[in-house]
DNA sequence: TTGCAAAACTACGGCCATTAGTTTATACTA
DNA sequence: TAGTATAAACTAATGGCCGTAGTTTTGCAA
């Protein structure tokens, strides 16, 4: 028996989380929410500004979860362990809360802000992961956008089922990141190897 | 003037097209349709079942636009430069037909038959410009998907606005083609290098 | 010229987001 | 403990959208 003034933002935005994870396919409606929360429509405005605005709303959180999960897949690893470690996180990531990935994605423009900020905290992460292959700064940039580039394509792909092969996606998955790593480490080695 | 009876489900399509293209981020709705026609939502019906089967024909229609594009990039061409040409060839048609480009991403699930076999064209089109790299059967496919998350990627985040940092965007697309062409050629190489 | 099929239309129902105004529960104060 | 203020819930209502039913109109074909 649920009392009343139980609601907060925060319960509301991970509450469509929960929901669109549960449904990924199909988008976030405040009706659906509001039957979900045992609530009538109107309620929600009390904690949300509007549809819109409660998008945003998670896709900071979605962003925020996962820049936590890449921070803790790099905890204690370096280099290429490091970066495999993250793209299998991320990848894990899409696949445990698939409706949050997908609500990452569509960038609302307004109020960037508060996005921004999770998605600089997943910059940082990179370019600390990256910081022992010694790279230009234009080459860091490069490097970074490959490694995004390949591990959200390949996770909306597989997500929106464009994979119709029967091949093992992990294994596909697998040769993606030995691919990215193969190429980092033979740029890097190579400026080693040749030192002036 | 217009006169009367002048639509069919072919240009109902291709306005729709149209009009996610002129507006890639806000969905397509049939009372916008309609109005940019010039004509009552309801006369939409005569021409299409739903919204969501137009969204599908709208689907298939950009999927076999794709597929013309990538045919045309690799005629006169092979091996890596014919990769090159369809990954930029794609890049191409996302930034001509952004809307287009993410209409046929949402895959719907029912009458996959027509967008199925558009999606054919192009897997074939990939396997034809693989063949002289003499692939097994099971790298062929792990090749084909990492080229499509590749590129699939790159275009989504690129459009999605996801890349802010000022660093040319063509140059990190060249980046990641190359990055993808290396490891086929050294694949391929060390194949041919090491006959028996 | 006339008749018919198809393509347009009007009218309507149901669902959704959103706003306005009201009631009620909880938390704080005395 | 009792009273009050605040905020969270509610009902009611509007306008937009998709989709259906039934009607009118148009253009082609006989």
């Amino acid at each position: 028996m649920p009392s009343k003034r139980r609601l907060n933002h925060d319960a509301v935005v991970e509450a469509a989380a929960e929901l669109i994870d549960a449904n990924p396919n199909q988008e976030l409606t405040l009706a659906e929410l509001a039957r979900h929360l045992g609530v009538r429509t109107p309620s929600l405005y009390n904690h949300i500004g509007s549809l819109d605005e409660l998008r945003q709303a998670v896709a900071v959180y979605g962003a925020t979860a996962l820049g936590d999960r890449l921070g803790n897949a790099a905890i204690g690893r370096s280099g290429a362990s490091a970066l495999a470690a993250i793209a299998w996180a991320y990848r894990d990531f899409a696949a445990a809360r698939p409706g949050l990935h997908l609500a990452t994605q569509r960038a609302p423009q307004a109020d960037e802000v508060e996005l921004a900020r999770a998605a600089g905290v997943i910059l940082d992460i990179l370019r600390r992961v990256l910081e022992p292959f010694e790279l230009s700064e234009t080459e860091e940039i490069h490097a970074i956008r490959a490694l995004r580039a390949m591990v959200h394509g390949f996770v909306s792909l597989e997500q929106a089922g464009g994979f119709g092969m029967p091949v093992d996606l992990d294994e596909s998955f697998q040769y993606l990141v030995n691919m990215y790593l193969a190429h980092l480490a033979e740029d890097s080695g190579a400026r080693v190897r040749k030192p002036g």
